[in-house]
DNA sequence: GAGTGGTCTAGACCACTAT
DNA sequence: TAGTGGTCTAGACCACTCG
């Protein structure tokens, strides 16, 4: 563990292409360690990160880094003139990989294809108003999309855009390629908000997936945003043996 | 933008309180504004740290915090050599709260208890150890829990626990605490994939969930390791109107 | 080979908050 | 009020990868 400081300058300049046992990602594995190995205990203080620098001969910068990385995934809580302690509740959250239809279906090696149902220029709706945060009458494009794998519908697509956050789409005939990919190619966003659950296909909806109806549908939503203005939001659904996986 | 550099020591100490535009926040911010405002296009190449921490007048680790976080976000692409682009696919990913079932249900104002319905020690069937990569014979403990909102059916668990990962297990009759809560508070994990998906209810599901047979379902699957060790992997079903929801 | 990002060090000041 | 994490600077070496 705790090998002296090398000045780090010319002297001893590291035997040349060897993983330094300092670096932060070795302490992030070294604390993770520690924590399967229950020397540290959920709830439990840990050391500062001048005493921890100081144990693994490294500058204090680095152990933050480690901590704070740490900190993200939810196996540690810091807080300032507290400490770091292990979590009580490690690691609440996963990342979930959002696909994009058309990879989605050809990673699966079958062919795609969309149609876009209906495309009109409305005024927001009230709910969409009131989810978006925007005022009334602002323009909007409404889009309806069946998206095929192989000829077979694969995922029915509700979109509501909000023109002004991405002007050039209102010309945007979507012949080539669907609101999904258009908006994911030329719509950069920073934040996104999803919903998942499971429903019951409506008739409209079960004619579309072309399964019965009141059969299990996936139901995936997304509302995105760049920097407080939103863009879209959309409804999509799966017939019911869709599935999403994600590895934190 | 380029305000020169401040010396930092004690030379002109930043006005009391004023927050420096030169944090790695705020070139973050200006990188953002930058791409949503497209002076930076999709795929295009954006200057080096170096030109960057110029600009701002600040130390270059300074950007490149900034250009790390937004890479993890997806928001642009870093190679060596080739220097930072925007990304084309922007953002592919979603954090997604992982609830712990008791808080979940309190959360919603109801009240919360959960019942065994079987515990038994196991050695890790065929399908088991192929997901988790565990030798034939492993001792496992199959515990299938129902989890209860103000008495009414909330979830349905179907979990498999790894026991040499976890070995207090093996003596924990889950009286008081449910496997759910138990694995989360005495269990820290590094690594987790999930799985979700729709489904119909099985008899038995359906029977469980108090709902019909073929009533759509949500099915929230879940594995987790510490480093590299396999803990447990469950799946939990929930009655249709199950929602998850996540904020990037 | 050379340029760009990746990371480390040492030192410093700041901000938050527990005591 | 004091201690701990949060962040910034300046300088340096390293590693990867593109020509």
């Amino acid at each position: 563990m705790s090998r002296p400081v090398v000045p780090a300058k010319d002297v001893d300049p590291v035997p040349a292409g060897i993983r330094v046992p300092n670096s932060f990602r070795a302490i992030k594995a070294e604390i993770l360690k520690r924590i399967s190995e229950r020397v540290w205990l959920p709830g439990e203080l840990i050391p500062g990160e001048e005493d921890l620098a100081r144990e693994f001969g490294c500058a204090r910068v680095t152990v933050n880094r480690a901590l704070r990385e740490l900190a993200e995934i939810g196996l540690v809580e810091r807080k300032r003139r507290a400490g770091t302690r292990i979590a009580e509740h490690p690691l609440r959250e996963a990342r979930l990989e959002i696909p994009v239809v058309r990879s989605e279906v050809e990673a699966r090696g079958a062919q795609y294809r969309f149609s876009i149902l209906s495309r009109e220029r409305l005024e927001a709706p009230e709910a969409m108003r009131a989810r978006l945060d925007l005022p009334a009458g602002t323009p909007m494009l409404h889009v309806r999309c069946l998206h095929f794998a192989d000829n077979r519908p694969w995922q029915f697509e509700d979109r509501w855009i909000h023109i002004a956050a991405v002007p050039d789409i209102a010309d945007e005939p979507f012949e080539r390629m669907s609101p999904n990919e258009w908006l994911v190619k030329f719509a950069p966003f920073s934040e996104m908000e999803i919903g998942l659950s499971a429903a019951a296909a409506s008739g409209e909806e079960a004619t579309l997936l072309a399964i019965q109806p009141g059969a299990p549908v996936f139901v995936f939503e997304r509302t995105t945003w760049l920097i407080d203005q939103p863009i879209t939001h959309v409804r999509m659904l799966h017939p019911q043996s869709y599935r999403m996986v994600s590895r934190f």
